[in-house]
DNA sequence: ATGTGC
């Protein structure tokens, strides 16, 4: 919204292959696009816009527009940007570590069926990991109460051990997180303790504690919980990964969707009003004009600071999913006694992390993207996806269904990185107008998928996003990855606060 | 995304 169109409307991408092109700019290489013609004509040109204006930024050295992009705050949701020498904050968004999670159960397709154990299933989640803004713990409070000291300890250490024992979270689920933990801008775990103690003599978080209680909790908008049949594709690799990943063909598993809540919303708005002050106060140049991309460039204290809140609010988020999926499971264990259940992955589309790309380190910006590390990449050496590559999970809608993917050799392409679901093609307040109530209850009727929503939301119907078939389609053949199993939605958990009245 | 809009 706040964009501004410095020029006409960006030149014409052009075509590269049937599923990449590229985007010139007058003064710098050309953005790499990823999406078949019918997915690039999804691009509006001020999404176009926000992406030539991350590419000009200081110190960007690369940007992939993926095809689920859409406009976002400075950069384009669905983009990744590289900088070896600054941070950007916008590009890693509002919401800090906003990730994806599954969780694979042993229980097979038939026995929920019936409606009744769904309904139960809606209602044992429902209690345990509240939805909508704002809302914390409710019974979650008696059996994991999270005061201020368990929160200041998660929020410095992330999924550690001690913390995954206090919150009755399987120790070894750490080792299927993209990351457990994040230290501090000097890689310490000191440094975070420090930040952290900054912060909380300031005003904007003298709600700490209440943040904290906010774990387990979905919030609103896009998140969601969902429960699936997990289908293997019938190939002999498709069989193969699957195994590796624990996935398990005919089987429920659980998918979740969401972030850092209000703990990292608190975060990433203090950074922007801190650093568009900054530039303001020191007159220096935004970039484009675009005060949603001010930056800090590394080795500066304002990059540090930056750096050490996003790891608190990441550390939060993954706490969060990692609590959610406990709870989960203990809600399976209640309608279905004797369910067991072992986490799948859980992988971030909204975070910068440090990694070695041409031989030297770099930070790449993932904002509504997914790291995509093919099997042999170094950072999986010691995790159980050296051989295959990690999961990668991507949530289409509750119609046409979710995938599981794992990276090929041609993610290299695109800076190790894929969409992370199907993208916005309506604004919120377009799909709330344009679309008809009755046809989307109608339509999950039709589909049998249940929801704990008397009235889905009309800005979150399958018809607000894109064609996920033809996201799918551009992310496999311009060869980043390929399809490991599909999932088919029964069941959703939505926060029905704003349609549901 | 967000105790939801500057």
């Amino acid at each position: 919204m706040h964009t501004t169109l410095h020029k006409p409307a960006p030149t014409r991408m052009i075509a590269t292959g049937e599923a990449t092109a590229i985007l010139p700019t007058e003064t710098t290489p050309p953005i790499k696009v990823i999406g078949t013609e019918a997915i690039r004509d999804t691009f509006d040109d001020v999404c176009l816009q926000q992406a030539i204006n991350s590419r000009l930024a200081p110190g960007v050295t690369d940007v992939v527009l993926n095809p689920d992009a859409h406009l976002g705050y400075g950069a384009p949701v669905g983009c990744v940007m590289v900088s070896p020498t600054h941070i950007y904050p916008g590009p890693v968004g509002v919401d800090i570590k906003c990730s994806m999670s599954l969780l694979q159960l042993d229980v097979p397709a038939d026995v929920i069926e019936d409606r009744q154990t769904r309904r139960a299933l809606i209602s044992a989640i429902c209690q345990r990991t509240p939805t909508g803004a704002g809302k914390g713990q409710r019974s979650v409070k008696k059996s994991r109460p999270v005061n201020r000291t368990l929160g200041k300890q998660l929020v410095v250490e992330g999924a550690s051990e001690s913390v995954c024992q206090q919150l009755g979270i399987p120790v070894d689920w750490a080792d299927r997180c993209e990351d457990s933990f994040h230290l501090g801008h000097d890689e310490t775990r000191d440094a975070l303790g420090n930040r952290l103690e900054v912060l909380l003599a300031q005003r904007h978080m003298s709600n700490f504690s209440d943040k904290m209680s906010q774990l387990g909790s979905y919030g609103g908008g896009n998140h969601f919980g969902e429960c699936e049949v997990v289908h293997v594709g019938d190939d002999d690799r498709s069989r193969s990964v699957a195994e590796t990943f624990g996935l398990r063909d005919g089987k429920v598993a659980f998918l979740s969707h969401c972030g850092s809540r209000g703990f990292g919303h608190n975060l990433a708005s203090g950074q922007f009003k801190t650093l568009q002050h900054k530039f303001s106060k020191w007159d220096i140049p935004l970039p484009a004009g675009d005060r949603q991309l001010v930056y800090a460039p590394l080795g500066t204290s304002e990059a540090d600071d930056y750096l050490d809140d996003m790891a608190l609010g990441a550390n939060f988020a993954t706490a969060n999913h990692l609590l959610i999926n406990a709870l989960v499971l203990e809600a399976f264990q209640e309608v279905l006694p004797g369910t067991t259940g072992s986490l799948v992955y859980f992988i971030s589309h909204n975070i910068a992390r440090k990694e070695i790309m041409d031989n030297r380190p770099t930070w790449v910006h993932r904002k509504g993207a997914t790291r995509a590390f093919p099997a042999g990449h170094y950072a999986l050496r010691e995790t159980p996806f050296a051989d295959t590559g990690h999961p990668i999970l991507l949530p289409g809608n509750p119609r046409d269904g979710s995938a599981v993917m794992v990276a090929d050799a041609g993610a290299e392409q695109a800076c190790f990185s894929v969409n992370h679901g199907a993208g916005r093609t309506l604004g919120r307040r377009h799909a709330n107008r344009v679309l008809d109530q009755a046809t989307i209850d109608k339509e999950f009727e039709q589909h049998d998928i249940l929801s704990n929503c008397r009235f889905y939301p009309k800005d979150e119907a399958p018809a607000a996003y894109k064609d996920f078939e033809e996201v799918l389609r551009s992310v496999k053949t311009a060869g980043l990855a390929s399809e490991v199993a599909r999932l088919k939605a029964r069941f959703v958990i939505k926060d029905a606060s704003k349609a549901d009245d």
